[in-house]
DNA sequence: GATGAATGAGGGTTCATTCAT
DNA sequence: CATGAATGAACCCTCATTCAT
């Protein structure tokens, strides 16, 4: 069995602390209270428009085609949100937030090598699963935005956070003897790396098999080798 | 060694045959020598294309960027080519007629499973290297383009054929005990489809590692696992 | 000294009598008290909206801003007025209003030509003084919205009627000597408006000049002119 | 006669030099030559958006109604013209070029300050008749562009260098004995200057009278005022 | 082969306004 | 009285594409 403590909602952000909590619209002074009725119908949307974003992508997707999508008109979405852009930079990072709540619960667990890898590998199969469209769009746009648009420089900051993860990982199992050692560990890190999340190409919830039995095999294949062992 | 056939350039076109072979200006007054002249000129002008799809994306990139990046005005690409999707259109389908031939000229070998897994791995990132721009814009667009755009419905095509391709040589290789039997197949091949081609994402040619060496290293752990055999 | 009347407050509209009285709002339930309650809030937005207005032309003016300003929600305006042009038309008529029963205090004192300009330049400058968003309002917006719209055709009838005062007091100084006869009057009648009027671009209430002071180097100048005379 | 230089063409920006000129369409290698050719267009773009601007102010005036008066579609003013802010720009700026070549001819002439004063109004109504659309433009939208868009800075130098000339002129008149000195310099630098420039609101290019004669009569007014010397 | 100028469709966004609560 | 949410029209601008020269 694979010990994955449940995704424990630290304050982990994915977003460096400080940013705007984006949450109630741009009113002068938004009701007290928290705000708990309207966040229904914003995350309704962000929910739509994740949906167009990963089956259209981004660039292709209109900002009419997601109001279509929600019953409204173009215009009005602009109540809720900033622009086009901003939904995407919520959905992202509402995402990244949650998976690094995930990974740093498994780092806390202070497992061995092996035992790591198995958990972190869990959690991403389990956030694909909540988050999938997240993930397709993450896949897709996430290289560009962080390179030309100084407004998703965090997702360059977890690419290299989630490198040091995993490297250091690897790292302390192959000094353990339990990870290969004639092995370019940064090709192995990019290898087990695209191997998960690429399946959020496929995917789909509800699916034939659970994430955590996608994981399973995945991890099989990932530290025994689809040949037979003699 | 994995014995790998070079790329016999077979006349083996990822596109269903009877496409036009896109090769001449479609004006009525064509160069005179059977277009071998502008030839040159439109390779130059397809790979400064590729180029800019593969940094930003299909739909980011504007036809004035291409023509910028080559020195004209934009509505000059449209002596040498139909349109932008054309354009693409080639990009793509020249990738895909070498790809196959490279495959095929592996299924023509005769191999075992274990050693045609393999030399199809090593002639994918042979592939990789040689049309890195082509493999980055179809990982990142082939299956939008594919189901919305009859266009593009060789795509959806050669996906077919890889994955009949791909399962036939795994079943084959499970059939004989040469490859593990508790695993989902297709599973399986998902695993080493996306494993192999993701790394368009990250290899740049003329680094470290030779796009050989680089498959040796993928086999070895697609094979064999990452953890050590005792 | 110059003597003019105090502005009294008789009922000379700048608009055409006739016109709603614009002060209850248009709801069926208006608040008890014949409006006597709400007319303080009323005049507040008038003053925050001719505000922003000044500051940054009408057309550049959201309601949204005015709101903001009102600290309450765009919407909410609609429930005190049936629109950002009625505001509009409120404050340049109260405007008005206020400026006819000056003028008319001026003209009702049967004084001489010189005398007269002076009082009328000074009862401008007073107006300039008290009313001066109005004012600069008016400068930037009033030709275009008398010829285009006719819910504002009374700004029309004021500018006739202010050049038929102007002219017509001009004229009979010209023709009892007091005021030179080589000029082009409809000139010498535009140059003493403009150089009144414009002043609201740069006064602000409150500075080291009263509107007398202003008013009486003003005359100073536009009487005698900038030179020394031997 | 009041001796006023012919407006020569000094280089004399009312821009900061280094902007850039602002000529050609954003071609990669604009043609060689000059572009004399399409020069044409541009100041007859400009021509027709000034006119607009002008009508009907620069914020109520659409790209499209520009376009229409230009008989061309919205989008194509885009090949000319980065924005509808740009043309604003161009137009603003060719006009303080040359109202500050034609000022800073005035200068060198070195005349007492009597002449200068005369000299410096005389040019500034031949600007008026030149570039009435410019002025008309300027005189409504210059203190909001300036003090909210950096684009527009040199609007404020302008500004300033323009204060700083006349302060200058009218101080050393009074000094030298011509001017009065019991005015409030700042005050009669209003006075002038908006005297002049609001000209524009009124005056008519063929009209009854030539620039310079309404220069002349203006200076008689100022400078001598509208009552009979004794 | 390429340019210069234009088209026309559409895209993201703004904003005055409405109205149920 | 005010809010929250939405409307719908319009706006500036972009872009693939065309075509006479």
């Amino acid at each position: 069995m694979i010990p994955v403590p449940k995704t424990t909602p630290k304050t982990t952000p994915g977003k460096a602390p400080g940013n705007a909590p984006k949450t109630a619209p741009r009113t002068a002074r938004s009701p007290a209270g928290g705000g708990a009725a309207s966040d229904g119908r914003r995350a309704e949307l962000l929910a739509i428009a994740a949906g167009v974003f990963a089956a259209q992508g981004y660039d292709a997707t209109t900002v009419r085609r997601i109001a279509d999508e929600a019953g409204m008109l173009a215009g009005s979405l602009y109540y809720h949100f900033d622009s086009k852009e901003s939904m995407l930079d919520e959905i992202l990072s509402a995402f990244l937030d949650e998976l690094w709540a995930g990974y740093e619960g498994v780092m806390a667990a202070g497992l061995g090598p092996r035992e790591t890898v198995e958990a972190l590998v869990t959690a991403s199969f389990r956030e694909i699963d909540r988050h999938l469209d997240a993930v397709a769009i993450y896949q897709r746009e996430a290289r560009q935005l962080a390179s030309s648009q100084p407004r998703f420089g965090y997702l360059a900051d977890s690419q290299r956070r989630f490198e040091r993860l995993w490297l250091g990982t690897l790292e302390r199992g192959a000094a353990a003897g339990v990870f290969r050692t004639d092995l370019d560990l940064r090709l192995a890190y990019r290898f087990i790396r695209d191997t998960v999340w690429v399946a959020a190409s496929w995917y789909r919830p509800g699916g034939q098999h659970s994430p955590e039995e996608i994981a399973r095999q995945y991890l099989s294949m990932v530290l025994d080798g689809v040949t037979v062992r003699e």
